[in-house]
DNA sequence: CGATAGGTGTGAAGCAGTTCACAGCCAGAT
DNA sequence: ATCTGGCTGTGAACTGCTTCACACCTATCG
């Protein structure tokens, strides 16, 4: 009955991530019973660039980055995920290696669904199948706005718009107020912009000089996020 | 009777399009029924960024242009599409606004789609999503391609891989020489790059220098595809 | 035919971001 | 309490790309 019990919980927790929104009940049980809960401390990587594919992930807690590097050791950070988001599907659907690097910035909990049982969920029922269409569209007008902000904007709007967006996932907002609740590094931040540490400091001397960003011992503050969406307009995203 | 006969045509187009291959024959029908055939003259706008979108289209004849562009008018120039490609699934797969522009390039036959006859298609047949799945993942390495490239590659390896990545699409092969079938001018290529067309202008210069490349009364021959694809080393593609 | 529109080639000046170097600060470990 | 490692701040020198300006070359079109 204990194993039972286990199922059944974790039924419940796929019914309830987005990706599994309106799937169809007779497909649930089965996927449960293939999937596993796993738990990454803190800084594991859980996989990375080029590996073979072994399934899909959704995170029920914690956060995990996705980034690329290049072979001198630079990394552009991807996205950073959070409870809920699913990762690790693009690998997985097209069944070729995987495109980045994925790793746990703190004890996070995955949902873990192997490739055999989501390729079964796929052929079976048609509205998880649209339900991964539109995830994978959401990916690619996230990336989209990335190629544009490379393309055509400076970084002063590129770092107004990312603190905007960081905001959002990160920060309780209060009036036009956005106090952190995580610290975000300048490092980070560079990671996140494509460009250098030193960049990025620079920039942010102006946001400070302009009153739009303070730091209390490390987290950050918006104090103006309407303000700084209009420094980013240039940026203004093609994902909404 | 004729009707008929453009009934049965139009099926057999679409079969014959690789994001229908294996689509059950019963879905073929409708599909083709609700469909026609629409061509645009060149240098047509086909869409624009932030319409509505109306449909899918694929490629029976010609070649399309799908760019992005900021308000001072640079464009960046996300691919060119020629026959069997599909273009403008994006928008139409998660209802939201299109995110790039089309414009035909040359006079071009297009396959049109309507949004509700690929939605039904898509609810009904597993086959097509999955089809539909697989296009989208390959939109989002080359994408991601495209962001590495950005990140981490300087200019004169960036050219050197998009030549040889046009060559494999727009030039006939013989040993380790391609000749390119139409012509890009160093304004096309920048804006495949997102850089300037000064800029350009000069990575060639010393591409010529070296004997990689040849321009012939304006079309262009890569005399050692290998060497360009060394001289690429660094914007190793994430997509293979 | 000469006019016009794209395309190419190139140089000067400027700016944005990189690299390198180093200093100071804080928190956690020994 | 001191040491260490990660974060921040900053300046100097450099590089790569942009912008602007212009010359020249061709193909096309009245």
């Amino acid at each position: 009955m204990k194993g039972m019990g286990r199922l059944e919980n974790k039924i419940e927790i796929i019914r309830d991530c987005y990706l599994f929104a309106g799937v169809d009940p007779k497909c649930l049980e089965p996927l449960a019973r293939a999937s596993s809960i796993r738990r990454y401390e803190s800084g594991r990587v859980i996989f990375q660039r080029d590996d073979e594919a072994d399934g899909l992930r959704v995170i029920l807690s914690g956060e995990v980055r996705i980034w690329i590097a290049d072979s001198q050791g630079r990394e552009f950070t991807l996205a950073f995920m959070g409870e809920g988001d699913p990762f690790g599907e693009i690998a997985l659907l097209d069944g070729l290696k995987r495109t980045a690097n994925a790793a746990s910035i703190e004890t996070t909990d995955c949902l873990f669904l192997p490739t055999r049982a989501v390729e079964i969920a796929l052929a079976r029922d048609a509205l998880f199948a649209r339900q991964l269409v539109y995830s994978l569209c959401e990916t690619i007008r996230i990336n989209l706005a990335t190629i544009n902000s490379f393309a055509f904007v400076g970084l002063d709007a590129r770092l107004a718009g990312k603190l905007h967006e960081l905001a959002l996932d990160h920060a309780e907002i209060e009036g036009g107020v956005a106090r952190f609740s995580r610290q975000f590094s300048q490092t980070d931040l560079a990671q996140l912009l494509g460009v250098s540490r030193e960049a990025v400091n620079k920039q942010f001397r102006a946001l400070k000089h302009d009153g739009l960003v303070l730091q209390d011992s490390g987290r950050l503050t918006i104090t103006d996020l309407g303000a700084l969406a209009a420094r980013a307009q240039a940026a203004e995203s093609l994902f909404r």
